[in-house]
RNA sequence: GGAAAGAUGGCAGAGUGGUCGAAUGCGGCGGUCUUGAAAACCGUUGAUCUUCACGGGUCCGGGGGUUCGAAUCCCUCUCUUUCCGCCA
């Protein structure tokens, strides 16, 4: 959600930013928000001095009685009683005008920073560095999925038997490869500063409308009515909800925290293309970096958490590349987003592994996430996240990619997890 | 699932109809003292809306009600704790 406060002091670059990610009638809706914001204040204004008279005749009446001026006391409950009903109108009206404020502002898209790229699809996204060696691979080369049945480490199959599609079975040195990513994850995170935390799968309701996912994406959630809880789409959700209605330090900035969670996703919609093998699943493991930082540190905390993600992606051998999102592609909550992709050579794709991103105040708004600046004025925060990785498809583009005619080489930084280094 | 108790400021914890945004303690911040620190002492310290400002409004788990007036009384919801039951 954006600030009014912004909105109203730097209208027009509010919506030259919202342009950015072609909200067209941005404009619009803006002097809408701003316009209903007058009538906030104006209603706010009315109610609080009748509010204020009713107060101080109240306080005149206790005392009376107290001085025993039962007649003057009751005289004077007359002209309360003409104020409750103005009152009581006035806070209707005002309640009204905010919850169509409320909504019309939580409707609208986080603004992209400014250097963000136009562009209405992914084509338009920016590549801004390539890694790494794409190999040539041997005859007879396979994608993933071919790899999983003939080496017996993933069952799609048995997945559908159990559960449905989506819900892949690992086995063997395949549940094996799962554990280790995670535990490389999670090391080289905590290796850096950042605190591992072990988060609930599911969540309520406050903290789905606190990180964005709800109400606007409550399809993609599997959903408890039992108990009206959420299985987690990702471990950004409960971490990031760790500092809703909390008022942090200024010192204890930048708070960095790691995850390791299985993640679900409805995907609903998303049939098609791209869902072969561990592309796209129902039920998948990632390690997601939290971080709460400084808003004037934000965007070089972003770069220094690109290059984290950049560094896991080397450490595995695998060829990648580093997209910044054009303003078509960014996501509703985000002000600035880089994705990466790994390249995995049997499908001859890239795939998405990881995606890290500066929400600027957006949740933070939300969640009331705030600190107190030096000024010991309160000040929201800035919230920023990415995967740190998911597992899918790098194991994918691991298997793909590390495949010769007798076996899937390991990863050399995974070996010593591990204790083996080929599946055969 | 059954029974009981409870929800107050960063934390602990008073307050049962009027001057209570709320005692007190701890913590935090500032200061005195000290070579420095600790201790001690003094002061200060909730959030939010509105206003250029003075000021005013709202908030004692959420919502509703009674009353001239509610942290305090009533209704309702949610959550927590304890005991019993069940159980990894």
């Amino acid at each position: 959600m954006l600030q009014l406060q912004y909105l109203r002091e730097n209208t027009r670059e509010a919506i030259e930013r919202l342009l950015i990610k072609n909200v067209y009638d941005a404009e619009i809706r803006v002097e809408e928000i701003l316009s209903l914001d007058n009538v906030r204040r104006e209603l706010q204004h009315k109610a609080d001095t009748v509010k204020a008279e009713a107060n101080a005749i109240a306080k005149e009446i206790g005392k009376l009685f107290k001085e025993g001026k039962t007649e003057e006391a009751n005289a004077k409950k007359q002209r309360t009683s003409e104020l409750k009903a103005t009152e009581k109108e006035l806070d209707e009206k005002l309640a009204a005008a905010e919850q169509e404020l409320n909504a019309k502002l939580i409707s609208l898209p986080n603004t992209p920073h400014l250097s963000v790229p136009k562009g209405k699809t992914a084509d338009d996204n920016e590549i801004i560095a390539n890694f790494g060696e794409i190999p040539t691979l041997h005859e007879g080369a396979v994608p993933h999925w071919e790899l999983c049945a003939k080496y017996d480490i993933i069952d799609f199959e048995l997945g559908n038997k159990i559960t449905g599609a989506g819900f892949p079975v690992y086995k063997g040195k395949g549940a094996a490869l799962q554990r280790a990513l995670i535990t490389f994850f999670l090391n080289s995170a905590v290796a850096e500063g950042f605190l591992e935390i072990q988060p609930p799968l599911m969540i309520n309701e406050a903290s789905g409308l606190g990180t964005g996912q709800l109400p606007d994406k409550e399809g993609q959630m599997y959903y408890m009515p039992a108990d009206d809880y959420y299985m987690i789409p990702t471990a950004e959700v409960p971490v990031t909800n760790i500092y809703r209605n909390v008022i942090v330090q200024e010192s204890q900035f930048p708070i960095k925290h790691v995850a390791y969670s299985a993640c679900f996703r409805r995907e609903a919609g998303s049939y098609g293309k791209d869902v072969r093998g561990l592309n796209r699943l129902h039920q998948f493991d990632k390690v997601e970096i939290v971080v709460i930082e400084h808003p004037e540190r934000s965007y070089a905390q972003l770069e220094t958490m690109k290059d984290y993600v950049a560094g896991l992606l080397t450490n595995l051998g695998l060829p990648f590349r580093i997209v910044k999102l054009c303003g078509g592609d960014i996501s509703f909550t985000s002000a600035m987003t880089y994705d990466f992709e790994v390249y995995s050579a049997a499908q001859k794709k890239w795939l998405e592994v990881s995606s890290v991103s500066n929400f600027e105040t957006f949740q933070a708004n939300r969640m009331k996430c705030r600190f107190k600046d030096k000024d010991g004025k309160t000040q929201l925060v800035h919230t920023l996240n990415g995967s740190a990785l998911a597992l899918p498809r790098i194991v994918a583009s691991i298997l793909e990619n590390y495949q010769t005619p007798d076996g899937i080489i390991v990863p050399e930084v995974l070996r010593p997890i591990l204790g083996f280094d080929k599946i055969n």
